[in-house]
DNA sequence: AGTTTTATGGAGTTGACACTCCAAAACTGT
DNA sequence: ACAGTTTTGGAGTGTCAACTCCATAAAACT
């Protein structure tokens, strides 16, 4: 994807990253638009981003190729935008959860969500930005920025409940409910990997439960 | 370091995985070769697997193509040999650790090591096969079997470690030591690739200690 | 020494793929 | 209706990277 000349040759004016997001486009535009966003995005999911061809995505989307150069200035430009995309799907998803992820129920049912979903999907793609992420967290700084602010709001929700807990006195004072968080996260992130690598939801689940069990030891009562 | 005695533990009768591994070569052959393997192995281990070319390698490794061709029958080949060379490489510089891993102190010292060891790196890398995992899991059915053994002869000490606190009495007798092996690796696999994107330790920090004090809750007195 | 096997040099080939270009169609606003 | 803008078609283009080929050098074997 970006090639060290054209990169080098962008870094040096500015950080700007050339996006064509603030860009104005028609109800007809924003369609296609999308179209190639989501064509994108499972062509990502299923063979990661270097995998993925602008021929690919063209097809699946039935866009030309001046279409797709039209609503993206390039390739790491169409890259950002289905991060982005695949995080608003991964909050819409568990947005029902997430909103209310302050009991231990419902820490419960947003783990067996989570591990329905990789049952359903067969164990197949892993993390949507999670796989991204460890393809370009080295060698792509604008795509890292993104990949930090999608896994905080990811993040976020999950913190926000343990404080609600923690505020309503259900966890004990000294719970360091952000620490856990994290390990949630942490948790999903490896045990998804694993579990897309072994084709087989038990290190998800081991990794949520265990980390779930750490938090029930410090319930109140 | 362990010399390339590649793995002939994953003897594939159902798909003839076109592999050079098993010919004989000279001992110049064989340094010739493992030179090639240890540049492959920095390349991916910084770009990945997709970014690394072939050409890279040879720069690096000092060979020309016919040289890599002679050992290798092509980049899948190659790259299955980077899996091996890792996977012992990381053995190797936890064998000392790893191999005693049956006491709280221990497992202590392991945390240290791995943080300690991100640390260096400035958090660039994540894990060296748990990046090639993400990227080719899906996608190279041999790479994910290769991988699948490298996770699993990293988790075995760990879960024999775990196994002789057990035996030993230092754990409930009711502790699922297996569980706990494998939630400590996919804290490692979480952790490790959330250090890689926020280049910060916290996240492997956090879910290895989150892991270890869910041990300690099953410590005996 | 002579023969066979292994190792290396290096130019060449092939295909894939990101990206460009220009003209035409479709739309928008006045 | 007319001008300006956005959207689309589709055929390039240039580069890069994986892989090939054949000749030669070096080593191994007997």
């Amino acid at each position: 994807m970006s090639d060290s000349t054209s990169e080098a040759a962008v870094a040096g004016t500015t950080s700007q990253r050339r996006t064509s997001s603030e860009r104005r486009f028609t109800a007809k535009g924003q369609l296609t638009r999308s179209r190639i966003i989501d064509a994108a995005a499972e062509l990502v999911f299923a063979h990661g981003v270097a995998r993925t061809g602008i021929e690919d995505v063209q097809r699946r989307a039935g866009v030309s190729a001046s279409q797709l150069y039209h609503y993206f200035t390039d390739k790491d430009d169409l890259i950002r935008a289905v991060i982005a995309h695949q995080t608003d799907g991964i909050i819409a998803v568990q947005q029902p959860l997430l909103d209310q992820l302050d009991t231990f129920e419902a820490l419960e049912r947003w783990r067996d969500l989570l591990v329905d979903l990789q049952e359903q999907r067969h164990c197949a793609g892993g993390c949507p930005i999670g796989s991204i992420a460890a393809e370009l967290a080295d060698n792509d700084p604008d795509a890292r920025a993104d990949l930090v602010d999608s896994f905080e709001r990811w993040e976020a929700p999950i913190r926000a409940g343990l404080a609600r807990m923690l505020d309503r006195g259900e966890l004990r004072p000294d719970t360091d409910t952000d620490a856990l968080a994290l390990a949630l996260l942490v948790a999903l992130q490896g045990g998804l990997l694993l579990t897309q690598t072994r084709r087989n939801t038990a290190p998800l689940r081991v990794g949520l439960d265990t980390v779930l069990a750490q938090l029930r030891t410090y319930a109140v009562e």
